[in-house]
DNA sequence: CCCGACTCTCAAAGCGCTTTGATAGCGCGC
DNA sequence: GCGCGCTATCAAAGCGCTTTGAGAGTCGGG
């Protein structure tokens, strides 16, 4: 039996367990307790806590203490075990850890694939690059389930049952969103990037002031005499989504004007969806002279349009986007490229983590709640309304 | 003692333990056997296996048994075993059973970000998403991390050493990467995506032919008649990068064109950059009549550099780009805008994960690897050289 | 009617850590 | 010289699972 295990780990030592060796099938075919064994011997190089208490001749109690900042260890002793430790490359056993701790130091992050278009959300990676910093410096892990639309319900409870996290990141909410009485039931701590309309029971969220950035948004147009304004908006199951078109809403109405249904979609946010309406608008009757798109990559579509139509951005037709910042897609280097109101999603990701961590490591706090204000960057892509004479008329 | 206890779960219970209420500081002031207690307590929705095999009136090893597919179990008594599981939503602690398996049964990705520029890696949305739905489908969880550049090494060790992934995934491989050697050290199974020239240890990857790719793009642009063509590359310590150039410049070589200097550049991957570039090789001395691009978003800023010098895409310039087909940024809907090599990163992702898995579960497996072949599309951005008769002359 | 073979089930050990409750050593005052 | 309080350490229990090695029960052949 012993000579199987050597032969296996001589196999692995000699680096070059790749090449097909026949006779060495006893990594699959040994007993369970085999491979525990390969696996000890060969791994050999992580320590374990005894190991470490062994060297040191100290019990593990103390040098569990030590290493944790105990304060009933001579600190004699602590400097001993900590230098130990560190010559060592000790690492304590995450799974072991959390089992006698009973924290996972680990969130988890539902990232949800509309089964429909099969598109992920194109901010996920900044938002994670973000929060990842934010776990990185405390210590925590981040895990990751990607899952079809209507499995997110079993993922959560799963992750609730397996207890390999000890809390969540809420993406993307909808108009009254499910997920947040569900995940308030099975009380897994967790926190919302967006916020939920409609919800009843209190969460903690974070979030842009969408109303706020796009009422301003469609103000700047108007203020530029502006009067048929388009908006390309997201999938309005999408909270964020409702409350752009609210903004939007909202200033047209109070420069007296009504929304034209004609100048309003609400799909998936692909450049090819901003080019598609954009054309389709610019050829009917009474065009807009002005687009107000939610995502960078909408407008990109739109100016593809433009140009294909032989229109000037920025002059003969205005573009302002909603930012998300996000650090592979630029809006320009030094000037914006297009006027927009920005928010950086990666800030937002580090800080929604540092509140859902704050909040895991004390249950008793409030719920958290922070409301971020978009910045309106003027860029070249707008302008007066081109054929503002015209259309005011003497009303203006 | 207990009355604490019984505090802190009724008011954890009543579902508004957000709400400040003073004196129910227990949860934080409380011993950790307190806090413990009451997690148990609070948490009793997940059952364990002891409750359940008690349930049942069988013992533990029975019930595990027979959820685990075991041969030694009654077919009644593994029946009922599974009814009960599914019906009290039964999920084994996962912390509890990697410790005891030795499996974390979770793959871990080290996402650098790159210190400079701070980019996230925007393939890295999609290639996840391919391999989330591997590891979904496999029952493995997914690890991130989100570190600078330089502590890439320390972060590997430290998976390693914590014991909470089972293998990893490799990111955007450099020529002679030091991480290979580095994994194979420590003995920590992966996979790369891309490769690595110059690398002397054997590993497992998975890569797209870049260079073929490159050439037959460039091929095309010869064939069309271009001979002044640019290339806009990724950065050049890539791997990628540089299989990307020796295809070009093979391509070029066996048309009997020299490659000039002033027409290849690399750099981060943004729209700004192809933006920059193309302003300036188009307005010197030899302007290029073609663009070669290494992503879709330096595309788009070629295209819009095309756009502000009132050139035509298509027509007075060409581009070919490399396109990942990511999701959220397609190449047109139905006809593809830019005339692209193309290869799925969301399929990578998913095929990598498989390789990845099969080799943690038989480490016998010699190394895997494979190359796919990227796709040539034909869009609306390239055409015919514009001067070709002036400068072919009677050579061609 | 007994015994070996086979099937099904079990108690207990162990994974690597944290935490408890106990103990050894020590100086101090009475 | 005894008990007290204090500090620094320890052995052992427990986290929830898997796996071992053994035991109880059943069945059919001799």
């Amino acid at each position: 039996m012993l000579s199987i295990i050597d032969a296996a780990i001589a196999m692995l030592q000699s680096r070059n367990f790749a090449t097909h060796l026949a006779p060495q099938d006893a990594l699959t075919r040994g007993t369970p307790k085999d491979r525990l064994e390969i696996s000890k011997r060969f791994e050999c190089l992580a320590m374990n806590l005894k190991q470490l208490s062994e060297t040191l001749g100290l019990s593990q109690t103390t040098v569990s203490r030590a290493l944790n900042g105990y304060p009933e260890v001579n600190e004699d002793t602590r400097r001993r075990v900590m230098e130990a430790a560190r010559r060592h490359d000790y690492r304590p056993n995450t799974r072991a850890k959390s089992l006698a701790t009973g924290r996972a130091m680990a969130i988890g992050h539902v990232i949800p694939i509309s089964t429909k278009h099969e598109i992920v959300n194109p901010i996920f990676a900044d938002f994670i690059a973000g929060a990842g910093e934010t776990y990185t410096k405390m210590g925590y892990d981040m895990l990751l389930s990607v899952v079809p639309d209507a499995d997110q319900a079993r993922c959560y409870r799963e992750m609730k049952a397996k207890r390999n996290v000890d809390g969540v990141i809420l993406h993307g909410p909808h108009f009254d969103d499910s997920r947040i009485p569900l995940l308030t039931e099975i009380g897994l701590p967790f926190i919302v990037h967006g916020r939920s309309t409609n919800a009843t029971l209190p969460y903690s969220w974070l979030d842009v002031n969408s109303r706020r950035a796009f009422e301003r948004a469609t103000g700047l147009l108007l203020d530029l005499g502006h009067r048929r304004i388009a908006l390309l908006n997201g999938l309005e199951h999408m909270d964020f989504a409702l409350r752009r078109r609210a903004g939007y809403s909202a200033a047209l109405q109070g420069a007296g004007i009504e929304a034209d249904p004609a100048l309003m979609r609400s799909e998936e946010m692909t450049e090819g969806y901003g080019h598609r309406a954009a054309i389709q608008m610019l050829r009917a009757d009474a065009p807009p002279t002005a687009f107000l798109t939610s995502s960078l990559i909408i407008a990109l579509g739109v100016r593809r349009a433009l140009e294909e139509l032989g229109l000037k951005m920025g002059r003969d037709v205005s573009i302002v986007t909603h930012d998300d910042e996000l650090s592979y897609l630029r809006n320009g280097e030094d000037i914006p490229i297009y006027t927009a109101v920005r928010s950086s999603v990666r800030e937002a990701g580090r800080m929604a983590a540092e509140m859902l961590i704050r909040r895991i490591t004390d249950p008793t706090l409030p719920h958290l709640d922070r409301l971020l204000e978009a910045e309106l960057t003027i860029g070249q892509s707008t302008g007066p309304a081109p054929n503002r004479g015209a259309r005011q008329g003497g009303a203006g």
